[in-house]
DNA sequence: AATCCGGGGTA
DNA sequence: TACCCAGGATT
């Protein structure tokens, strides 16, 4: 494959990746898959939007975790269309506490921009799909494959550490390797007609096999030909310490206030009288000892909620507040 | 290129 | 505790 050739001065030379024996490697992996592939709620249709639902719920979240919420989304919004025509509280309901909230707000605008400029169709062009919000080269890839057969390579984190270790081998150190490289390779290594499994597969063999700490070499299907094998063992042990400095405790990070504001966002209503909850309340709901100093703090973290179309901020005024200029303005608290 | 985004599982 | 997980947007 002329691959280095083809890269600019400033990419890194990269050795040659071995595709001497891809055949052999594309006819193991995929007799494995067929035998010890995964069976998940998403590999048994081919529906586009179930398809596109699944990709982004499952980016950076467990497979495990996400099956359950996967089952209530498609429920409740089973078509493009039921997306496009719900207010955006109520997809943000339905996504409930799976997290990585702002997916659910670009979800709901890609479905809005599909109905709207692309007839309800999901796109099929690769280069179409990455024009859409939360959308990106690995879910376009996705979807072209998983959806509509395509005979695509993509990169999950999975199939990045599967690639680099079968065709690169363990000595190529893995920031050498740039993503596009490594997208180059994986759409070289796709078996002909067979794109679906094969892709299937390759991420499988990652989750369950070919693992980031504890890969099983002796029970890999690619093992005989797989170019790390031989070093990955002293490659895992001198690999780097990352860490430089304690971590704080979740519970007092931003993230687990954005979840906890949420939480209590859902919960409120989406039916009059009710309009959202005051600053104040807020605080006291979503953090023990919450005192008037802490506004702020509070004020910080629901702006970058409404900042990412999480939360709406509306100031609630008696009906006839014109003249009652003493009265302090109230924010009131909701879900867009 | 670095940071942020949620939360749960694992060694 | 630190790392890992079917990434993408933002700055």
């Amino acid at each position: 494959m002329p691959r280095n050739a083809s890269t600019t001065k400033s990419d890194p030379v990269l050795p040659h990746p071995d595709f001497s024996r891809l055949s052999a490697i594309q006819d193991a992996l995929l007799a494995w898959f067929g035998e010890c592939g995964r069976n998940l709620p998403w590999r048994h249709t081919r529906d586009p939007w179930a398809i596109l639902v699944s990709e982004v719920m499952l980016q950076q979240i467990q497979v495990a975790r996400a099956i359950p919420f996967y089952e209530a989304f498609l429920d409740r919004f089973p078509t493009i269309q039921s997306l496009a025509d719900a207010p955006l509280a109520d997809a943000i309901r339905v996504w409930g506490d799976l997290g990585r909230y702002r997916r659910i707000v670009h979800l709901h605008r890609t479905a809005r921009i599909i109905v709207e400029v692309h007839g309800g169709l999901v796109p099929d062009d690769e280069a179409v799909l990455r024009s859409l919000p939360g959308i990106g080269p690995y879910t376009a890839g996705a979807v072209a494959c998983f959806a509509y057969g395509h005979d695509t390579g993509f990169i999950d984190t999975n199939m990045r550490r599967v690639l680099h270790r079968v065709f690169l081998g363990a000595d190529v150190p893995a920031p050498m390797v740039r993503d596009r490289e490594l997208q180059t390779l994986a759409i070289a290594a796709v078996p002909s007609g067979r794109g679906w499994a094969w892709n299937q597969g390759l991420m499988d063999l990652g989750a369950r096999v070919c693992t980031a700490r504890k890969p099983a070499c002796d029970q890999c299907p690619l093992g005989p030909h797989c170019t790390a094998r031989p070093t990955i063992q002293g490659a895992l042990d001198a690999a780097p310490r990352k860490s430089a400095g304690a971590t704080p405790a979740y519970d007092s990070t931003n993230r687990y206030f954005r979840g906890r504001i949420l939480a209590e966002l859902r919960a409120i209503p989406p039916v009059p009288p009710e309009n959202g909850i005051t600053m104040p309340d807020l605080g006291q709901r979503v953090r023990p000892g919450f005192e008037p100093t802490d506004l702020p703090w509070l004020q910080e973290i629901v702006s970058g909620l409404a900042k990412d179309g999480l939360a709406a901020v509306a100031e609630d005024r008696p009906r006839y507040d014109a003249v009652d200029t003493d009265r302090p303005s109230t924010l009131r608290i909701k879900l867009p």
